[in-house]
DNA sequence: CCTTATTGACTGCCTGGTCAGTTATTAGTA
DNA sequence: TACTAATAACTGACCAGGCAGTCAATAAGG
């Protein structure tokens, strides 16, 4: 019956089936209210095996946000490139790209609630995703934002000072959901577009980009 | 020793002492982790003393959060009168306020933590606050953007569709705040006079109210 | 002395963590 | 191929501590 290696491979499956229980329970019910026996159950394994793999359930909590953050880490690699072309259209590509993330997506979503959730518990995680995820973003948008202004794009605002302000509706859309759950969720494409509306009224400061702020030699 | 009517003053006095001790705990350690010793603890009293005021721990909590939320209620009831001058004012005046309550004021900071964290507890206690207490203001905002474009101070734009747009920037400087501590917090009066600058430009379509759209007898 | 708010010791359950034992697989031997 | 020994993954019964909830006893007013 047995293939041959196939406990060798459970041995490499295992941490992954744990983990991906143990994110299911504690999105559900937060760490604390979270029962070993029930991750089991949910990886068709036994709470010993558990601790074959990880030494505590402190440690695999920390476990599983680690892996279950890892998408929102690579994608960031893509918005730290030199800007090129329009910074509007970087910012559309950027928003897309981080609501189908963020708000769609229901691990990424759920990866939020608990960093909310368990931050007295977990201080280092939340700082270690500010320091590596949420504050290099910020970054690179204020880079993003600076090269618009650079351009004669946009218009000097506070968005330079708070990036944050661009990202907001996202966010916003984040915890909705989180909230609300996906019956009461804001419709997405429309929604983000008319973020992007906004956004872009906002920075170039009129319904097209006033010709009064751009110079014609710097416009790509 | 005892001034007369104290026993009487106290047997009023304990139950708003007791939860503005489980406030302090839940809003630390969530639902689950937190131990009633230590709510007792804070209050100055004994577990069995909790006992005599609140049936259980869970009715505990749903007394506090009802509490603790009354102050978003009442501030509600300011938006939802009939619109009177510029729009752009009463935008104005409302995050103001709402700034103040929800990234400002602690209380109503951990309220949100608390609701995002034990939805799938208490699912009636969040779909409460949706209820009578979000959902209303993004009717109410709906008005005043509608309001701003018949007067023709505001062109058509997502936010008539989608309010939710307006107070995104609260919402993340209060799920920012909350994350990352009162250290990493954003600067509040420049933060907010950001993002109602940026409004504005959204809203209006131009760096100052386009003339074409407004009507002279209109203006405020 | 009666009333009543409060106590604190107690109970029973629950759950994180342990570990001796079981079972499946592979290696070795003839 | 058949049998045995060695190994490694896994189990499940168990313990110890912690905590929600109880209640007879206490003591502070009036």
């Amino acid at each position: 019956m047995a293939v041959a290696g196939q406990r060798r491979r459970r041995k490499e499956e295992r941490p992954g089936e744990i983990v991906e229980a143990a994110f299911e329970e504690f999105a559900r019910s937060g760490f604390a209210a979270t029962k070993l026996d029930d991750v089991a159950a949910r990886a068709g394994i036994t709470k010993g095996t558990i601790y074959l793999y990880f030494p505590s359930k402190e440690d695999l909590f920390l476990a599983t946000m680690q892996e279950m953050s890892r998408p929102s880490r690579e994608h960031l690699a893509a918005l730290t490139a030199a800007p090129q072309g329009s910074a509007m259209t970087i910012l559309r590509t950027h928003f897309a790209f981080e609501y189908a993330q963020m708000v769609e997506d229901r691990r990424t979503r759920e990866i939020i609630r608990m960093l909310l959730a368990e931050v007295s518990r977990f201080p280092d995680l939340v700082e270690r995703w500010r320091a590596e995820v949420i504050g290099p973003e910020v970054e690179a948008l204020r880079r993003v934002v600076r090269y618009g202004i650079e351009r004669g794009e946009f218009r000097p605002s506070a968005a330079e000072e708070f990036p944050h302000l661009l990202f907001a509706p996202v966010i916003m859309a984040c915890t909705w959901r989180l909230m609300f759950g996906d019956d009461h969720a804001i419709d997405g494409p429309a929604y983000l577009a008319g973020h992007l509306d906004l956004l872009e009224r906002g920075l170039t400061g009129g319904s097209r980009p006033n010709p009064s702020l751009q110079t014609a030699g710097l416009s790509e």
